[in-house]
DNA sequence: CTGAAAGCGCTAACAC
DNA sequence: GTGTTAGCGCTTTCAG
């Protein structure tokens, strides 16, 4: 039992123990070459002191700290949170600890302080988790803020010589169009969102070219633009509505909007999907209970978290035993598309 | 622009500029005592090797590392997320860096792992996030895992000698039914969360506490333990409703099980609020717009996590310069109620 | 205003 | 098996 005091160093372990601190560092490290004696009287010491060794000390040393600096944006959303997740425990797993920063606005460009600090606590590679938005991407190819860590990015364009890990949003809302198309729709709208997010131009992108490749015209005033909170769906949604009356569907560029259309729609006493069938893209844990229940497309942002530990830690591991790996690799993972009510054409039967 | 292989250090800056490292450091930090001319000429050389000093060499000797260790669980929850994102802005704000660690289930009493690995990375202070539940808590106490720094519990019952900031769900449980008292709702069940958490205990006790004072009789079978999930709702609901055919209100521990129940309701076209009110607990985002809007108790989980940041510096600060504190502060914040649609009693003109 | 020496807590490299 | 020496990158202390 120590005293709740100060820290004990491995000094004094090891002149309590009456060894050197070599010796005491060997029994910590569970080196072999110490004999049984020694190092059963070590550990009682250590026990007995409290001891417990300075990870700081011996980062300085090896120039190795164990450790992941990662940027985020936004955890009070959901998807940020689930990423991030990801992120944990893939680094508890590996044995790294993560040293996190959390920009205050998704726009944030001032990025270069950010990168410094976790240089500076010596972190051994960096997760940089801010979606990708406006022009706040443009530092990336900066080189004067060139760090001697590997930086990989999430959920970001993919670039020549840098490591991305994305999901496929471009993929996603094909899918999710081409299941309406499938379905027997005709007149499909889209409410996306704010356009300056690079995924909310992948998932309209898409919406245009699979309509397009139906050969189903697309008309600027079938899409409006929402900013993906649940609020701003109700105006978007009966904008577009009165703008497009011939509309039969939509493909709603996330959830919370989604549920949005989904309450306006009921208090316009639109049935969904005989009325309007709806699409999302995220599948929150809600969307299964929404009235009725949403179908959207399923993206794994945990496993976006983990994939992304996975390959830094390749990195490091990589440069740490002086093998030269292709600097920049791109993966790609693709969502998936979860079928429920509100986009199934009803058969006769089930028109009451 | 430096090459993008090692960390440049000091010694390095102070010979390209021709001085000691104890001058780099003066301009480094700030001092006053550096002529003009020699600051210029070291800041330029720093620039020119893009010299950053390392966090980790000066907690070392400062023994001071203006870090903060976190630990967390259930990350892809909103919940934890929210408080997460309280504390991440509060550490920022302050000049804190955040080292977090998640564990990997709610239960895991194997703590001492998560706190030697914080301590060892030199932390100035901790933050215990994890809910309480079962007997995770029953260490708190254990003398031999005493850090020499301060530890700050979220979320948890008050105790001696502990520093604990928290919600306080009684109080808010109280306030939830005492709202559906003064609708006039007399048939009132609860659908609790797993009653091995400390927060679902409470709920349902205010629950209890409020229809009991009011005359009214609670019986076993007018509650029903869900797991916190939509899903778990759906058949607990069922449950009480067949066990309680005369309920007409029930308080619902978290507003994922209220969606739960919302689309049950709606499937067996009961409606809410005329046939069946509901009330739930934490205020999601999506909550406003359920179908229809769920009234719901709204805790300010963000700031629970700045509010425990300001403690731990607090503490922190107070120990650096000496000055004895008070050890075991207890913080209490008290949830409000939102009051949507799913909880009014109808006027007669309401019922079409 | 500037520099030299010492050392934070630890481990690599080498001796014995 | 174990100890000694040196030094990771920085700051504190004290001289000048």
């Amino acid at each position: 039992m120590q005293a709740n005091t100060k820290r004990s160093t491995i000094k004094e372990v090891a002149s309590a123990a009456g060894v050197s601190t070599q010796t005491v560092s060997r029994v910590v490290n569970g080196r072999p070459d110490v004999s049984d004696e020694t190092r059963v009287r070590v550990q009682q010491i250590i026990k007995d002191l409290g001891y417990r060794p300075s990870a700081i000390a011996r980062s300085l040393i090896q120039q190795r700290s164990f450790t992941l600096g990662v940027v985020t944006a936004g955890l009070k959303y959901i998807g940020p949170s689930r990423t991030l997740n990801g992120i944990a425990s893939a680094a508890e797993a590996a044995g790294y600890s993560l040293l996190l920063k959390e920009l205050a606005h998704f726009h944030a460009n001032d990025v270069i302080p950010q990168l410094n600090a976790l240089y500076a606590m010596h972190v051994d590679g960096i997760i940089w988790a801010v979606p990708e938005i406006g022009d706040n991407r443009a530092w990336v190819n900066d080189l004067s803020i060139d760090l001697p860590i590997p930086i990989l990015y999430l959920a970001m364009e993919p670039r020549e010589g840098v490591s991305v890990v994305s999901i496929n949003n471009y993929q996603g809302g094909r899918i999710a169009v081409e299941h309406l198309v499938e379905q027997g729709y005709r007149h499909i709208g889209h409410i996306s969102g704010p356009l300056d997010w690079w995924e909310a131009r992948q998932r309209m992108a898409a919406w245009k070219d699979v309509l397009t490749e139906a050969g189903i015209v697309v008309q600027d005033h079938h899409q409006v633009e929402g900013n993906w909170s649940s609020s701003s769906a109700v105006p978007a949604f009966e904008k577009l509505y009165n703008q497009y009356p011939e509309m039969d569907a939509v493909f709603v560029s996330n959830d919370q909007m989604a549920l949005g259309v989904t309450q306006f729609a009921c208090q316009k006493a639109l049935r969904i999907p005989q009325d309007i069938a709806i699409v999302g893209f995220d599948d929150i844990a809600e969307a299964a209970y929404f009235t009725p229940p949403l179908t959207t497309m399923h993206q794994d942002q945990h496993e976006l978290g983990t994939v992304a530990v996975q390959e830094v830690i390749k990195i490091i591991e990589a440069n740490q035993s002086g093998i030269e790996i292709e600097e920049s690799q791109t993966i790609v993972l693709t969502p998936t598309l979860v079928i429920r009510e509100s986009s199934l054409r009803q058969k006769e039967v089930d028109r009451k």
